[in-house]
DNA sequence: TATGTTATTAGCTAAATAGCTAAATAGCTA
DNA sequence: TAGCTATTTAGCTATTTAGCTAATAACATA
């Protein structure tokens, strides 16, 4: 269970459009090409990426992206492992099921709370 | 459909402590009491508060406790209607819902993806 | 060992954020 | 109309954020 503290880091990590952009190219294989140009065979999951490939999408510099990949690290939105000299990044699924599972419990806790009251449902007027 | 625009602002919105408690306390209730012994009768919705009542929670001064709330009106987490010279403020459910969609589906698409690479899916092993 | 690659740290600046008090606005009520 | 209640606006300050360059660290490889 996500404590809030981590809650709102979580929603700070994604509250800026450079992270917000990296999450979701991270989430989605937006990054993944890259990798295999640089260093054919090396053996991690072919949706992995690095920070220097990352920051090739950006006008940034490296510094700043890599900053902004350490507080998604630290929201546990995505993870990083050393292998050599390069940091490979990989989504972190599970934090992004946890957020599905928060907001769609509060949806149908009102939900419900609303029908037991109201004896209405907006969801499906 | 939420845009980016308006996801970033849902994000930042809630990325702030007090903000957070404010959206928490709003969807589940928690200032609703107060609402009626202010104003007995007043035909709202028994879930709706107003700005003083949720500045009586915190240590903020009203001004701020104002701010926030406009914060939270333009993610549109909350709505807010003016009757007489009360401001009434009740939970916006659909945005909450949208988000549940969008994390929901971000997360199904991602181990129907793993399925079909990898013949695997993490979220039941 | 020297050089190149990848990433982080340090130190800086400009802009944004979150708080405050005082004043203004809007509407109700005596 | 005068005064009361509820809220917002204006103007201020301290802190945080997001960007930069230069320097450093860690590792790979010629």
């Amino acid at each position: 269970m996500l404590d809030m503290e981590q809650k709102l880091k979580i929603f700070k990590a994604l509250s800026n459009e450079t992270r917000f952009l990296i999450f979701k190219n991270v989430f989605t294989g937006g990054y993944a090409c890259s990798l295999d140009k640089k260093q054919p065979g090396v053996e991690v999951n072919p949706i992995a990426t690095c920070v220097s490939t990352i920051a090739e999408h950006f006008n940034f510099s490296l510094p700043t992206i890599s900053a902004h990949i350490k507080e998604l690290k630290e929201a546990k939105i995505i993870t990083v492992e050393k292998k050599g000299n390069k940091i490979y990044i990989e989504p972190n699924i599970e934090t992004i099921r946890e957020m599905a599972g928060c907001f769609q419990t509060l949806v149908s806790n009102f939900d419900n709370n609303r029908e037991l009251f109201f004896g209405d449902n907006l969801a499906v007027k």
